[in-house]
DNA sequence: CATGAATGAGGATTCATTCAT
DNA sequence: GATGAATGAATCCTCATTCAT
């Protein structure tokens, strides 16, 4: 009985995964539930096996991709035990996860933040803001052990974590607009060094 | 014999500014050509006198936004002499712009950034990049200005402007998917002291 | 005053030429009143200020293609004295007809033909019944007249000439189905001769 | 896992036959999809399950009309094996089709003429002359066969088919404008009389 | 459970007709 | 009278969702 949940639970992932690729390929109103089911390789009436709607889904979605973020960051900078290399690991996980190329998170960024913007019948369909307080929340833990340690400048770090998000999403965004002629991998490496810089303590 | 005096021009405006109303808060894709219509006042029908289609007038939208923020930005920084201060003018124009209640272009400018991530069969629908270097090459003449009148650092003002653009660009999102927590005009005046503090020449 | 009355039919008649040449090229249901205006030269409200509707005005332009068709049979035939000759002018009238290019009757005729067999709110739209009746007593007259002069064989007036005029319509069919590898000329000469030795006293 | 079982192919041919209805009583362009999809029972979406668009509707819609004549021309002729009989089967054949009255033929014809003449952006929406090809091909062996048993007059088997099929639609388009006072059947028949008269060899 | 055939509400677009100038 | 700008009913087509198998 229990293998039955784990299977569900399995090609619900699968709808998802599907949805993001091609969700960050058209971006949410022009995605056809048809397209995804195609990526997914199942039928069409399946989708609706594990999601209610289209916005459902699209939800599903954006929970995911804020989880898999999560898990991500968060894997990455617990092996380290220094706040600085925490830091740095914190950074490329970062952009890691947006340049993936299998799942296309940075393009759907954009999508997440454009749909955040927009009305729908009164509720908010993304929860952008718990979003930025969870990666927030990481970063300012980070943030408080390198001051705990002596080693970053004392700062507040709630306000410093949201300029670092907010530097970052901007860098990310200059990228996705014309990654041709943008190297994010030096454009990482030097805000990682600028910032890094500007945050520890200085002999 | 006499037929209806109609300023075309000044109508297609009224009906592109009614588009820039609706885009802004539904976005390109849930926009129905009747919504535009009500918010210009006049009949569906009549859209398409002015407009072959949807996607014209989202090119004509989008031309138009780029070319009322060429204006702004000109006018503003015409009047001034100092580069210093035009570089003021620079950052105060362009979040006046965006911060317009009227015609919202900032949600509408998440908009033309997601769409321009997307495939459009092939061609781009929306020329960002001719728009950045707009908006770049008045900047980079600015900075140019305050290295000959040996007021600012030497430096690259090409890449320098990326850089204040691609700044300004992140602080403005920030704000888009928070403007309730997030104060705009301190935002501004803070960046844009750090930013004139940094390319001024110190004595 | 009068002159006015003259000018006021011979636009109408402007737009029904107009409007014949668009028909025949593009058939009544996908003809835009537009196109005619565009064709007539006049602007499209003015097509109005003659015709009640559409209908009304594809009424007129079947109205005068069968008069102008009567009115050409009728001035080709009567210079003619000898039945004989009659025929042959009737003949070759009716393919002049069809055959001018600048009018395109040859191609209305199909369309009419069309419409005919359609319903119309119970209504015709077009009197063909009257139009044939027409064609045919003309015809009829002739082939009386050379009974009479006793230079064609006894017949059945009426029914000779309902098979010469279908003859001629099922000709024409043809040729207006493809007239690049048919030659009219010919085969209304051939028709001609034909028709005419059968209906002649053979000494 | 065991998909709801339609034969796709016989409800397509189910849609074209509602279509043939239509399309015959209503001329092609006056024809609403809407209008089909009642005539088939079904929804007005299925219909794009099957034919991406009303042009691709048309064109099987003619298609399946060609397709049905050959089958049924061929099945009369078949059987027969004395090329007179073959011929009366041919003629008698043929004007079943048009006469059936579950499928109007005969109207839809016109509406194919009508169509053929005008201009659909260059390509020729309906390959007429490959039905008449088609129609003749089978004649003109017919015809053939006839002169090899000798028992037709030598002749030109190409010319007089064409001949044969232009009178046929000549009568036929006869019998389309006024049904009422045109009996065709004994027009076939008499047409039949005289033509197989004309080809066979006098004793 | 899975599927894809069927559906119809919804949206872009067209075009005959109206009417202010 | 003449015009063409304005209009919205009408129509094609799309696509999220349902549901029989």
């Amino acid at each position: 009985m229990t293998p039955k949940i784990v299977d569900k639970k399995e090609k619900r992932n699968q709808i998802i995964e599907a949805a993001i690729r091609v969700f960050s390929k058209m971006g949410f109103a022009r995605t056809k539930m048809m397209e995804i089911a195609k990526a997914a390789g199942i039928g069409k009436g399946t989708i609706y096996e594990y999601f209610k709607s289209k916005e459902e889904l699209t939800v599903a979605v954006f929970n995911a991709f804020v989880h898999n973020i999560e898990i991500l960051l968060s894997r990455r900078t617990m092996k380290m035990t220094d706040p600085e290399e925490k830091l740095h690991a914190y950074f490329s996980a970062w952009f890691d996860i947006m340049n993936n190329d299998l799942l296309e998170y940075g393009d759907l960024m954009i999508d997440i933040w454009a749909e955040s913007v927009r009305l729908h019948e009164g509720k908010d369909i993304f929860d952008l803001k718990g979003m930025y307080e969870k990666m927030g929340a990481r970063l300012t833990e980070i943030l408080r052990e390198g001051m705990e340690q002596n080693k970053f400048k004392p700062m507040n770090p709630d306000i410093v974590s949201s300029v670092i998000l907010a530097t970052m999403d901007g860098l990310f965004l200059q990228w996705l607009l014309d990654k041709k002629s943008f190297d994010i991998h030096t454009a990482i490496k030097q805000m990682s060094e600028v910032m890094i810089a500007g945050l520890l303590k200085t002999k």
